[in-house]
This record gives C-alpha cells, sequence and structure tokens, in this order.
DNA sequence: CCTACCGATCGGTAGG
DNA sequence: CCTACCGATCGGTAGG
C-alpha cells in the first residue's frame, strides 16, 4: 500500500471514528467496534493511528481550525456587525451541515480531549468567544441589536445553531438556515 | 441508621453522581470516583444503591417527570399558544436553575440509559416534543407567530434554551431567563 | 495486517 | 460499612 492509499484509509477510519463517537460518544466507544466497522482486526488498527485519543484529537482540531478561520474571516470583513453576527450563524449552520459527525464530536466530546490539546482547545474556544461576544458588543454600540448582556445573547445564539448535524436530511438545509438565520436575527434586532 | 437516614444517604449520593457525571459524563465516571466524593469505600456505595446505572435512571426519570408535568400544566392553562411558549420557556430555564447538575445529566447523558428505560425515555420525549411542536403551530393558527417549520422552530428553542445549567451563578438567574425570553419571542413574533 | 497476549481499570459480589 | 477479590472489557504491544 502507497502512501495515498494509507492515508486515504486513515481518512476513512477517522470518518468511522466520528460517527461512532457521535452515536456513542467517545468513552463508550471501543478500539474494537471501530475496527469492526472498517473491516479490520482491533490490533490492525494501530497501523494507522497512534491511539484512540488521536482520532479525537483529529476531529477537534480539524474542526477548531475551520471556525478559527471562519471568524478570522468574518472579523476582518468589511461589513456591519449586525451582518457579521448573521455570517456567524451561518458559519455554525454550514459547518455542521458540511460534516455533521465531526461537527458533533467536537461540540459534544471534546472534554475527553488529553492533555495539553485539551489546554489548547480550551484556549481557542476562549478566544473565539470573545470574538464572538464583542461583534455582539460592537452590534449594540452600533444600535442595531439591542442592549442585553452580551454573554447571555452570546450563549443563547451559540446553543440555538448546535442542532443541525442531527438532522441530516440535505433536502431542508437552506430552509434550516434561513428558519434559525430568521429567528435569531428578528430576536436580536433593534 | 434509620430509615430517614437511609433515604437523605442516597439522596446525596444521586447527588455527588449528578455532579461527578456532569463533570466528566456518565461513562468516564466511575463508582471509585464517587465512592471517594461521598466518603466511602467504593463497595460501600452499594450498600444504598444497586448499580451505576441506576444513578441515571433516576437522574433522569425524576428530571423527566418536572418537565411531562409541566408541559401538562402548560398545556391546560387558559392561555393563548404564544403566552404558553413563553412558559415553556420558562420551565426549562427554572427547571435548569432548580437543579443544574441534575439537569444537564438528563439533557446530555441519557443516551447512556439502559433498556427497557432508554425506550421508555425515548417514548416520553417524543410526546413532550409533540406537545411543545403543536403549541408551536397553534400559535402560527393564531396567527401570532410567524409561518416557519413548526420542528426547526422547536430544535432552535429547545436548544436556546439548553445551557442555563452551565452557569451557575446565581445572582443573574433572572436576567438569564429574561433575556433568552426576550431574545427568542422577539424572534417568534409576528 | 493478523494472532496472541498483557496490564489496567471497571462494575459488582462474598462474607463479615 | 469494610476487606478482599473476581470476571469482563478496555487500549495497546510484540512479533511475524
Amino acid at each position: 500500500m502507497n502512501d495515498l492509499q494509507k492515508k486515504s484509509k486513515k481518512h476513512y477510519i477517522i470518518e468511522a471514528a466520528a460517527e461512532l463517537f457521535t452515536e456513542k460518544g467517545f468513552k463508550a466507544s471501543s478500539i474494537r467496534e471501530l475496527a469492526q466497522r472498517v473491516g479490520l482486526e482491533p490490533s490492525s488498527i494501530y497501523s494507522h493511528i497512534h491511539s484512540k485519543e488521536e482520532l479525537l484529537i483529529t476531529i477537534c482540531t480539524n474542526c477548531a481550525s475551520r471556525f478559527t478561520e471562519g471568524m478570522q474571516s468574518i472579523k476582518s470583513t468589511p461589513k456591519s456587525s449586525l451582518e457579521k453576527v448573521e455570517m456567524l450563524i451561518g458559519l455554525h449552520v454550514e459547518t455542521a451541515f458540511e460534516d455533521p459527525a465531526a461537527i458533533a464530536v467536537f461540540s459534544e466530546e471534546w472534554r475527553h480531549l488529553p492533555e495539553p490539546y485539551l489546554t489548547i482547545f480550551k484556549d481557542a474556544k476562549k478566544q473565539y468567544e470573545q470574538n464572538f461576544r464583542l461583534i455582539i458588543k460592537q452590534g449594540m454600540d452600533e444600535g442595531t441589536i439591542r442592549e442585553m448582556d452580551t454573554n447571555i445573547v452570546f450563549n443563547t445564539i451559540i446553543h440555538a445553531v448546535r442542532w443541525p448535524y442531527f438532522s441530516g436530511k440535505k433536502y431542508d438545509r437552506k430552509k434550516i438556515s434561513e428558519t434559525i438565520t430568521q429567528i435569531l436575527m428578528h430576536g436580536l434586532k433593534k
């Protein structure tokens, strides 16, 4: 097997792991079951990965990058803060549709990351949240968002947007995105 | 030790379990650590409970009752559907404040319930969701809630409301409740 | 990539 | 409520 095949097989294992972790949670997922799903003996998995935790690290790190990059891009966009909030809502919903299983694991299993990845993850999360809250605050200062506690607003948005990765149906992606945006933007606007 | 003391000790163990499960997740929580937290040897826990799973069953069942009862009460209230939705939002936020750890476990660890409790739980959940969606639909029919996909609206609300059990700070309970309600109700109203 | 295997940890029990 | 212990399962390794 050449490097390309090896890489794609690893990728395949990571995808299967994301699905397994989504279904059962990280701790309740065994390498034995993962092996069975990808058609290998349990020990053979270790020809492709170093540890079960590496799978979680890979999944969480990849997803974190997407959000960090998305935030950077939105931050530097020449738009109003209100529009930026709308773009952030879109970022979460669209990303959830692109890779539902990975985003589910990233959202719900990150606390099982081993150190030092857990600390790095938490720092990135904190950074992201601060950026998000700042944009919300700016919207209030610009007079387009009603005056409310920034942290409460942030938490409400971030959770309202944390579910489309369950509902896999492709056909109503657009409708889901539009409706969530509609509810939240109407809820925030002055 | 008399029955009353035994009951309260069991209650104490359940509370400690709710906190442990909230922190680490059900699968990653060990009876050994729970025992340490309540000041017992691991095996002594079993003088008070039958199994680790029993703890999860108790926590989830208790919380489920609160929501089922809350729903029944709100359903039969002589108010508009819009007001009922507002009451449901309140039910979730207030309940989260009353018993944050239990509600966190109920919300995030129920999938680890053993059968037949898992099936019972899922059925109750389905029932609750149908009632919730019906009230939303009635609000649209009454012309007070904008026409949107009922299921998407439901999911957005239910997730927007699924976080106050983290933020333990008692002093801004009222503000959290009011702000979430404000955002969502503004988001739904025609 | 497989066979064979290991040490650690787990939930739980026996017996007092 | 404790001491002592057990079988099951886990992540992972050795060696080919």
